[in-house]
DNA sequence: GGAGATGTTTCAAG
DNA sequence: GCTTGAAACATCTC
């Protein structure tokens, strides 16, 4: 579900929560979401530090909590945060819950398909957890460059375009549908080989995944709106969706892993033409 | 009942 | 060691 938007949507849900304490924490710790995370040492390291701060980069969260606590949230393809008054009975995938008394809120994780993932670290460094000061430039960062993008393209020579754009060593925050409206609008098609394309067509990608993402930002974002008339997201899905650009019929066929839609008027492979 | 879902990890093969 | 592709993960909805 969630890309890079609706990652910074989610992350504000919380916000209620800034500048008070964690005065109980309710955890499934068996469940999927808690994998190779210490639970133990979560419900200690975070009991009693409050809330500073939210931030997000590509499809990652952290939330930094006093004394060099932070909390790593992932949501998968169906997690959502959100904050309830208290008292909060959670429900049967609320797989953490933190009560926080003097502000009156629960705040809560949710994820159905058990896809997403939980993280604690403790840590004195202001800068965040180690695998949190991993995460590649995202499309908003000045890091993310033409260069970047043209490397990277180059070094995924083989992989359909596609799969290279969900690659997120490469375009973190860049899901499935934010990948078709890319290229797209880049009229590539998404089974060329990556190492195929023209400069050309490698400076649109890095133009227009910059471009699907501000746009993105400006309406999911604040108020989890759908992107506006005229995207290739408001008809990809429908069955029988036509192209807003040529009029003709979409298609839908699994490149790269996932299921992809294109315009074949629009997208054709460099050899076709 | 079966297919598919806005994602990541893991593993095998080249 | 690197790249690529496919399977696995868990649950719900159509």
């Amino acid at each position: 579900m969630p890309e890079l938007a609706e990652v910074v949507y989610y992350k504000n849900k919380w916000e209620p929560g800034l500048g008070a304490a964690v005065t109980r924490i309710r955890l499934q710790a068996d469940k999927r979401p808690f994998r190779k995370c210490d639970t133990d040492a979560l419900h200690k390291g975070l009991k009693g530090t409050e809330l500073q701060e939210g931030l997000t980069r590509g499809k990652q969260m952290v939330f930094r909590f006093s004394s060099g606590h932070w909390l790593g949230v992932h949501l998968g393809m169906a997690g959502k945060l959100f904050c309830e008054p208290l008292p909060y009975a959670p429900a049967k995938h609320d797989h953490l819950v933190l009560d926080l008394k003097e502000a009156g809120k629960a705040l809560i994780f949710r994820d159905m398909r058990h896809f997403g993932r939980i993280r604690y670290d403790a840590t004195e460094d202001a800068s965040g957890p180690d695998w949190w000061q991993a995460i590649p430039p995202d499309p908003r960062s000045e890091d993310f460059t033409k260069d970047h993008v043209k490397a990277f393209l180059e070094r995924r020579s083989g992989a359909p375009v596609k799969a290279v754009l969900l690659d997120q060593e490469g375009f973190p925050g860049i899901g499935n549908w934010m990948a078709d409206e890319i290229l797209w609008r880049a009229r590539i098609h998404p089974a060329e080989r990556a190492g195929d394309l023209t400069a050309r067509q490698k400076t649109a990608i890095f133009k227009e995944t910059v471009a699907v993402t501000e746009g993105a930002l400006s309406t999911i974002a604040h108020h989890n709106e759908d992107p506006p008339e005229g995207w290739l997201f408001q008809v990809r899905w429908k069955d029988g969706g036509i192209c807003p650009k040529t009029g003709k019929e979409l298609v839908r066929e699994e490149i790269g892993g996932r299921t992809t839609c294109w315009s074949p008027g629009r997208q054709q492979l460099n050899k076709e033409k």
